[in-house]
DNA sequence: TTCATATATCTAGAATTATAGATATATTTA
DNA sequence: TAAATATATCTATAATTCTAGATATATGAA
């Protein structure tokens, strides 16, 4: 971890949704419905399901999840036409160690 | 801690000189010199100290720590004409705990 | 007091981010 | 292939943040 990679994380933790998403997905079973397609959860949870909680428009939080990807801190699987997304814990474990 | 603090302490890290700011509280006998007056640490490094290091305008750094100390991420401590800044290692533990 | 120093706040323009609609692309299904 | 669905990207405007200069306030020293 270093100054600029831990500085986009910020960026990506200084939006009420974004963090909220990553909240999400600490338990994604309790706040998402399991997939019709894949029937678990090993791989997060698809982007509709994300977008349809928050309210917000398909482009914008299609931003979020390509931008929160970029710094590493969810990881994103294609099955198909879906993308899931799930948490980074390594990520987020070296971006805590670097502020403590 | 909560979603809304959480998010305001995020805005902190989203920039390089804040976060650097906190890297370097984290040693500051490593990265400032004792202060004339008060000869150690124990309350932070006072603010012109922090303003040269950064070489950014006083009116900006004064901004930066004023926010960082509204979010809870610095204690405040003043001593005469000075004001030290320290990192609240307490509110920086609830942050990193929320986010894991 | 008056002056010098340290810090905070006000104001404003530049830069960046937020957000959505339109459009493009990828994939599955009919 | 054509249609339907999921996601990504482009474009543009609104909102927010960055940053510094000017100014105000607080404190100690002369």
């Amino acid at each position: 971890m270093n100054l600029k990679i831990a500085t986009e994380i910020g960026k990506c933790l200084s939006n009420q949704t974004r963090f909220q998403i990553l909240e999400w997905l600490k338990e994604p079973e309790k706040h998402f419905p399991p997939h019709e397609t894949l029937k678990h959860f090993n791989d997060g949870v698809c982007v509709t399901y994300i977008q349809e909680k928050t309210g917000l428009s398909q482009s914008t939080i299609s931003t979020y999840l390509t931008n929160m990807e970029k710094c590493g801190l969810l990881i994103s699987t294609r099955h198909g036409k879906w993308s899931y997304l799930k948490r980074n814990e390594e990520i987020i474990k070296q971006f805590t160690d670097f502020l403590t």
